[in-house]
DNA sequence: GGCCTCCTACGAAAGCTTTCGGAGTTCTCT
DNA sequence: AGAGAACTCCGAAAGCTTTCGTAGGAGGCC
């Protein structure tokens, strides 16, 4: 069952949406670096990089080894979706009392929803219940 | 427009569900420390609760006025139902690059939802489309 | 008054987060 | 071989989180 309790700081998490940015392919600190130096103008240092993608193997969210070059590579142990399906259950216990219908009717209520995405989401929920069906 | 960008922690957020509980009386610390007493059967130090909820006030979630007694009553300064809001727009942000329509997606495909959920929401569904009708 | 209880205010200690520099190793180029 | 670049490992420093103890003030009771 390995529930993977583990929280993310926003830091580590930020990595995180790089390294599954940057593609399936495991990855580097170098590139890591580069790709932040050019998403915005001000890149962190190597070795902070470096020390966050650490504390993601040590959280088991990432997994490093040796790669063709000197420079270790990094990849991914989660999805992106499944990080954020975990972080999902985190709000909604913290926040909601445990109650996912909660949210969904939160989210309704706050809108921000224009009539297409509405819709989009009314044809989904006729799909599950078909899915469901008898 | 006065964003409310704070961020409540693990512990702050646990004692603002206290107080959201306690009914829409201001309370004291004493309240809150035999609240968690009767809840868990692990009650914070009595000051363990008054510091935290002194920083609840320094972050204008509650805010502290003298009482009928000695003691300070607290009050909140924001709804369940707005923290709840903020927090979600936070995940959002963090983990669903800002798109609402994204979560809802993966809440309804993750499922955990039953009929008889999935039904009241095409319900409000219809509601809101309604309200926007032509 | 003197003592006990309840309260507030202050701040300390342990642990986590975020950032980074320095030491040391290995690869490459001349 | 020697210089320099690139990488890893280690750990430190500043700030936040969480928990609590102690000091000091105010009210009630003998």
């Amino acid at each position: 069952m390995t529930r993977n309790k583990k929280r993310l700081t926003d830091a580590e998490l930020e990595l995180m949406q790089v390294v599954w940015d940057l593609g399936p392919e495991p990855v580097t600190v170098r590139q890591v670096v580069d790709k932040l130096g050019a998403a915005a103008n001000k890149a962190p240092a190597y070795t902070t990089v470096q020390t966050v993608l650490n504390i993601l193997c040590r959280k088991r969210a990432l997994r490093s080894r040796p790669g063709q070059g000197r420079a270790l590579e990094y990849e991914p142990l989660v999805t992106r979706e499944e990080m954020a399906s975990s972080m999902t259950r985190d709000l909604v216990e913290r926040a909601f009392g445990g109650s996912v219908e909660h949210l969904l009717m939160t989210l309704l209520d706050d809108k921000e929803l224009g009539r297409d995405e509405l819709a989009e989401l009314r044809r989904r929920i006729d799909e599950q219940l078909g899915e469901k069906g008898s």
